[in-house]
DNA sequence: ATAATAAAAGATATTTTTATCTTTTATTAT
DNA sequence: ATAATAAAAGATAAAAATATCTTTTATTAT
């Protein structure tokens, strides 16, 4: 385990992908999104399933159906998908896993962690999908291997 | 899920609480531990084994026994714990989950995240488990609740 | 030596996460 | 209308993490 849940680093990596493959306004299948990221496909369409829900992604069924993003989707801040999956541990959580993380009562990793948490936080909230995504689209960064 | 396993959790905690209930060199039985950083009992003695095995703490059989830590125990960093329970992933992993990270096949998240990563390594190579634990002999820290 | 103590070790159970497989529903093209 | 397509939904399975209970071993005090 990361700092991410599996589940939550397929979710932020197929996002990457469809970003990527439907800036042409296409859409893009499972099986292709699986493929691409390197994930297993049953396990993945649950996972956009959940995302598709909440408004991370779009999809449409039938024939030249598919997952795609709209540009309000694009604009959304990594964090959205981090909190649709993993929920908010990961910004506000305690370190050491006491049930809340306080000034007050504070565990001995607070003060190093709460900084931490604060950069994780900050690069979740601050960058937008589009903008993760352009070093992908330059050919720079990769979602595979 | 935070940024550590559950286990990893009440191993730090329990390392910390070892180290503030013996510094006047006596020893800590399990059922204390376990009751002083609000973990389960017997899950806790499987950790206590595992960390005794590594050399993270002592122990002692019999009348009297119990866990407490050397001198050399207690300069440790807390990324000893850390490794011991869930690996090394957190200190060298890549964020989305590929498989190796590295500068020549990099994620879209490897910039921000190695800075990250970076700093994690920092707070717990950096300080040492007597360290942390000064602000919890002075009462100023928790590891309950 | 014997009994009491406390961790170590072993066995089992529960819960959560991750993964797979099947059926249904909506949409499109013929 | 019908067949083909692709996601949604439902059901089940496997694996990993977390938790509990029992037995054994080492140590100490009597
Ligand atoms: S109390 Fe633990 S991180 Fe704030
Ligand atoms: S490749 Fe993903 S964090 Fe470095």
């Amino acid at each position: 385990m990361g700092i991410f849940s599996k589940t939550c680093e397929y979710a932020m990596r197929s996002v990457f992908f469809i970003a990527h493959r439907t800036s042409d306004g296409k859409k893009v299948g499972i099986k292709e999104i699986s493929l691409g990221i390197d994930s297993p496909e049953h396990f993945l369409a649950k996972i956009l399933q959940s995302l598709s829900k909440q408004d991370i992604v779009k999809s449409a069924k039938g024939p030249n159906g598919g997952f795609y993003m709209d540009e309000a989707n694009l604009k959304r801040p990594l964090a959205d998908v981090v909190k649709a999956i993993d929920g908010r541990k990961i910004f506000t959580g305690c370190g050491l896993g006491l049930s809340y993380c306080s000034e007050i009562n504070p565990c001995p990793l607070h003060n190093d962690f709460k900084i931490i948490r604060e950069k994780i936080t900050k690069m979740l909230e601050e960058t937008s999908i589009e903008n993760f995504n352009e070093n992908l689209n330059l050919g720079i960064t990769s979602l595979k291997k």
